[in-house]
DNA sequence: TTTTTAAATAGAAACGTTTCGGTGAAACGA
DNA sequence: TCGTTTCACCGAAACGTTTCTATTTAAAAA
C-alpha cells in the first residue's frame, strides 16, 4: 500500500509537502508539485479515504436511505437528488434496509436523506445530536435545527381522488389503506376520513392494505366476494392496484365499468395498464431535488423552509362514471 | 464529539480498556465492561467509522455500482446481493454514475460488484492492484485473481429468441441492437450474426438501438416507414420494446398480428403490456446471489469459478405465427 | 553589507481508533 | 516458601492523512 510517505521519500521532500502538492495548495512551487504528482502516478498512489475523513472530519458523501428499491418507484427520485448533490461536490450512496443503518451511526456520511420507516425517530434524533444533518421524506420532525422535511401533499392527493370520484357519481367507496404507522398512509387515511365527515351522504368501507401488490390482490378478492359493483376503490398507492388488476382480470369484473379504481403515485407501470390507471401524480424529480437542496442548506448551516410536494390527477380509464339513482 | 478517551476518563480506565470493552473482548472483566458500556450509552458515544476503518484496514462495506437505477430492473438484482452480503456481516451501498467512482478509488469499500460500463477496464484493474476484489457483471475480465465474472448467457438468450421466431415461420428479422461497446449488447449481436450464418435462408436488417425506450420508439417509426409486415423484431432488451409498443399503438399495426416482437430481460412491465410481451427471462435474484457469493469468496482469498446465468423464454402474445408461402 | 520579507519546505501534532507488549497483583503449584 | 501462571488492565505505537508552526533559503529593502 503506497502512502504519501513513500512519495515523500522518493521525491526527497517531507510528507507535508506531498500532501500540499496533492491537494493543489499554491504554497508549493509548480516544480515540486509536478514532481510529486508524477511520482504519485508512477507509484500508483491512491489516497486513503479513511485517513482523510478522519482528519477532515467529513467525507463528502451523502446517504440516501430507502426501505426498498422495488417498483422502480425511486429511480427518478434518486436521480433528482444525485444531480443536485453531485453539482455540490458530493458523492451519493443509496442504502436500504437495516443492514446499512450502521453507515449513518458511524458518521461516515456528511448527511442523509431518509425515506425509510425502519428508522425510528429516536435513532434519527440521536444522529442529529452528532451534528449530522438529515432531511426526512417520510415523517414529521420539527423543531430540530438539523432536520428538514419535504413531504408529499397526501391530504391534497386523496382529496383530489375522492372529489374526482364523487363528481363522477360514486357514493360508495372502498378505502384501500397503506401500512398503519407510516406517515404517508396515515395522512392519506386522515384525509379520507375528513372527506367523509364533510360528505355524510357518501359511505365507505376500509380495506387494509400494506402497499404491496399482494395486498392489492387480496383486497380485490375481498371486494369481489362482497359482490358489490358500482363502487369506487381509492387505493393508497398504485402498486396495490397492480395486484387488483391481476385479480380482477381473472374474473368477469371489467375495470372502469363494473368496478372502478383510482391509485396514488403514478408509477410507470400505471401508464401501461389496461385500462390506463387513473391516479394521483406528483414529481419525483422535484421531490428529490428539493430534498437535496435542503440538505445542502443544512450542511451550510442554514435551516431551510419545510416544503410540500403538490399533487395532480392523471386520468385513465380505470374510473368510469355512474348515473345517480334518483330517489 | 465524544470519543473513547472521554469514556476512559469517566470510567477511570485506559482507552485500550474501553476499546476492548466496546468490542466485547473477553480479556476485560464483566464488571468493567458493563461500567464502560453504560457510560458509553450515557454519553451517547458513537464510534468513529473513519478511525476504525483506518486502523482495521477494512470497512465491512460492499459497493454495488450500477449505471442507472432506472426501470426497476435492478431492484431484484440488488436484493439478491444484499441478502447474501448481509448474512456475511457486510453493509451494502449502491452507487451510480461517475460521481461515486471516488468511493471505489479511495478504498472505502471492501469489495465491489460492477454493472456499469462507465468504469473502464483499466480503472478496475487499477483498483484490484490495491488488493480490493471485484466481481464484474458486464464484461470479461480474466486472469486476475481478484476478479470474478458472473455473466448472462446472452448467446443462448438470443438463440432462443431467434429459434423461437424461426419456428413460428418468420424468415425476415429486424435486429434492434443495444449500445455498441457494452458487453451484453455485443454478445447478443454476435449471437444473432451466428444464427444467420447458420440460416442463410433467413434475412435480417440491423436497426440501431441503445437500450432506451426512446430508441425503441424511433426503431418502431423506422420499421413502420418501411411498411413491411410479417417481420419479427428481435429487440435486445424489453425497455426498447416499451417504446415500440407506445409507437405501434398510435398506428394501425397490431402487435402479434401485423408486427411481431420478442424482447430480452422480462422486466415487470413486460407482463402487463397488451399483448403480453414474449421475452427472454433469467433470474435476477440468482444473478445477484451468485455475484455476492463470488465476492465473498474473493474476500476470503479464494478464486471462485466464473459463472453463467442461463436464460429461458417467456411466451406472450407479441410474437404471432405466419404461414410460410409455398414456393 | 546587513536586515527584512516572502517563498518554499520541513517537522510534528493531531484525528479516534486498534492492538502489541508490557506490568502489577492475585492465585496457583511444588 | 518462592517461583510461575493467569487475570485484568495500562501505555504507547500505529494507521495515513491534514494542518499548524517552525525553519531554511533566496530575494528585496535598507
Amino acid at each position: 500500500m503506497v502512502t504519501i510517505k513513500d512519495i515523500a521519500k522518493r521525491a526527497n521532500v517531507s510528507i507535508s509537502t506531498v500532501s500540499y502538492a496533492l491537494n493543489g495548495n499554491p504554497i508549493i512551487s509548480e516544480e515540486t508539485r509536478e514532481r510529486v504528482l508524477s511520482i504519485a502516478k508512477e507509484l500508483d498512489y491512491v489516497p486513503n479515504g479513511a485517513a482523510r475523513n478522519l482528519k477532515r472530519k467529513k467525507s463528502e458523501i451523502i446517504g440516501i436511505f430507502l426501505s426498498t428499491f422495488s417498483g422502480s418507484f425511486y429511480s427518478r427520485l434518486i436521480e433528482g437528488m444525485e444531480e443536485t448533490l453531485f453539482q455540490a461536490g458530493y458523492s451519493v450512496v443509496v442504502c436500504n434496509g437495516r443492514n446499512s443503518q450502521r453507515l449513518l451511526e458511524d458518521r461516515m456520511l456528511d448527511g442523509a436523506i431518509i425515506l425509510d420507516h425502519d428508522f425510528s425517530d429516536e435513532m434519527l434524533m440521536k444522529y442529529t445530536t452528532q451534528k449530522q444533518p438529515i432531511v426526512v421524506l417520510d415523517r414529521k420532525m420539527d423543531n430540530n435545527p438539523l432536520v428538514s422535511q419535504v413531504l408529499l401533499d397526501n391530504e391534497g392527493g386523496i382529496m383530489h381522488a375522492l372529489e374526482y370520484s364523487y363528481a363522477r357519481g360514486f357514493r360508495f367507496f372502498y378505502i384501500l389503506t397503506g401500512p398503519a404507522g407510516t406517515h404517508d398512509a396515515d395522512m392519506r387515511f386522515k384525509a379520507a376520513k375528513d372527506f367523509f365527515s364533510d360528505h355524510p351522504e357518501a359511505t365507505y368501507e376500509v380495506v387494509d392494505g400494506d402497499f404491496t401488490k399482494r395486498s392489492g390482490a387480496r383486497a380485490a378478492a375481498y371486494i369481489v366476494s362482497k359482490g358489490l359493483k358500482d363502487a369506487a376503490i381509492i387505493s393508497f398507492n398504485d402498486e396495490m392496484v397492480i395486484g387488483m388488476y391481476d385479480y380482477f382480470n381473472q374474473t368477469t369484473y371489467a375495470i372502469g365499468e363494473d368496478i372502478h379504481v383510482i391509485g396514488f403515485d403514478n408509477i410507470e407501470l400505471s401508464g401501461y395498464l389496461n385500462p390506463r390507471l387513473t391516479t394521483i401524480n406528483y414529481s419525483l424529480e422535484d421531490w428529490g431535488k428539493i430534498a437535496a437542496k435542503n440538505l445542502l442548506a443544512l450542511i451550510a448551516g442554514k435551516k431551510p423552509e419545510n416544503q410540500i410536494i403538490y399533487t395532480s390527477i392523471v386520468e385513465g380509464g380505470s374510473m368510469g362514471r355512474i348515473v345517480l339513482q334518483p330517489h
